[in-house]
DNA sequence: TATGTTACTTACTTTATGTAACTAACTATA
DNA sequence: TATAGTTAGTTACATAAAGTAAGTAACATA
């Protein structure tokens, strides 16, 4: 494909459509947490959460902070790009909410 | 894992973070199309169109209609469900407009 | 008869994800 | 001192999903 629909659009959907990704930002939105924090509340797999995290740091959009005790502690936060898909994902959970049935 | 964020969200992600379906929903609130004009207008394969268009029709968020001229004319539709969706890409566009920077 | 049309499907390749074992750098316990 | 335990990953391998390109059905036109 050429013609895009909008740049900047399908780059946001490059980014947050990826599996986990959104469930991840979503979760952090609860504040700042840990590597096996969010795997274990989200169910994702060490070896993608490690990916997604990476990405989502390179993206400006989560912040990786080191605390050097032991056993060491690693603290994932959003940041304020981060935080500002706060309002998409809450249309989303009012979508689910008006249309969507758990299975 | 187990313990569930909540399930009606976690199960509309399940449907619009797969790849593409985003961007086929959003492509389709523009109204009605036919296959070769979404698969065109968004650059997706045929293959993954049309399996991602049947997960569409069975959640209820776009119907299909046949016209059968010549060559045959098929008509792609949101339905209420689908439409509802609007707000949530549109929290998305407007997050990209401020924060996402084109390639 | 050969070509063109749309809306797919099929076969095959490449990429992404899941699973489970392993590592570094330390501390606590026996 | 050897053994086991901690977190935050990484590595190797298996399976699932997506991309690519050719093929098909059902017709019409040249």
């Amino acid at each position: 494909m050429d013609q895009t629909i909008c740049p900047k659009f399908e780059k946001a959907l490059s980014i947050m459509n990826k599996r986990w990704t959104s469930l991840i930002v979503f979760q952090l939105l609860e504040g700042p947490q840990r590597f096996c924090e969010i795997e274990s509340a989200i169910g994702v797999s060490g070896r993608v959460l490690s990916e997604r995290l990476k990405d989502l740091e390179k993206e400006d959009i989560v912040t990786r902070t080191v605390y050097d005790e032991t056993p060491v502690r690693i603290v994932y936060t959003l940041t304020d790009k981060g935080q500002s898909l706060k309002p998409a994902l809450n249309q989303i959970q009012a979508w689910a909410d008006e249309w969507v049935e758990a299975d």
